[in-house]
DNA sequence: CCGCATCCGATACGATACTG
DNA sequence: CAGTATCGTATCGGATGCGG
């Protein structure tokens, strides 16, 4: 039987459960920067700078090392060529731009919802947020 | 010609402007709580704590702050009911569902890459990463 | 050009406690 | 049960400077 594996397997994979392993690798790429950078990539190859100009606002620290995260987890590659000056290009691997396509779908939703969303936040500006309807419970 | 409209809309929807109301949106949901208790949600409707027993790990400080955020952009809707002791139901709204679907993307990705992330971990640990490829340039 | 280290302010986050 | 507030800490994130 393989219930020990899949048991082990279903803990360890649920983003849901806080000290899992699917947790732990959701949240490392879960913030804005991450997603980012993903998304520019597409299925494009680009260096440092080039990245540091397309990601609007990203400091040079925050590009490096979000890099290297996703390196880590082996969702962006890194070519460096031995040239003065250096030049490094980053590309998405497969795992990389399987991501890159949900991430593209969180841009589009963006961009979809932009109206209501901005219409959204000016109802909730000056609003009761009181009780709707009293019932008796527990 | 609506060039004007065009224009005016293109700056403000995208998320690669730093300054973007897309940004400031996308910024807003592009964090590991906010994703997690969109995931959750899904179609059902939520009471306070059960959020805070499904999503493990969050504080009662950060799923009360979350989900006000995800409130005001029109993602969740919040019904209260004037009971004793008092309920509060989270749902998705429209706009909700629609980002759920790329976020539901996202923890599918986490678990079919689950072991290659793993992989790709042990073998960034102990490594080289130095040049691959001399060329001159610029 | 690219990466790493450091300093330092800002904010994210958790723990705790009080209210209705 | 749910929300708000406060406080202390940890991590984020920007600026700067040195090194390959």
């Amino acid at each position: 039987m393989e219930t020990e594996q899949i048991r082990r397997a279903s803990e360890d994979a649920d983003v849901m459960r806080a000290d899992s392993l699917a947790r732990e690798i959701f949240s490392g790429v879960a913030n804005k920067w991450a997603l980012l950078i993903i998304n520019v990539l597409g299925t494009r190859t680009l260096r440092f700078t080039e990245l540091r100009t397309e990601v609007e606002g990203i400091s040079h620290k925050m590009l490096t090392q979000t890099l290297r995260g996703l390196e880590r987890d082996g969702v962006v590659h890194r070519t460096v060529y031995a040239t003065v000056p250096p030049r490094v290009d980053y590309r998405l691997t497969e795992a990389g731009e399987a991501l890159r396509e949900t991430v593209n779908g969180m841009c589009a939703w963006t961009r979809r919802y932009l109206d209501e969303i901005e219409a959204a936040r000016r109802r909730f500006a000056g609003q009761d947020r009181g009780a709707t309807r009293g019932q008796q419970s527990t």
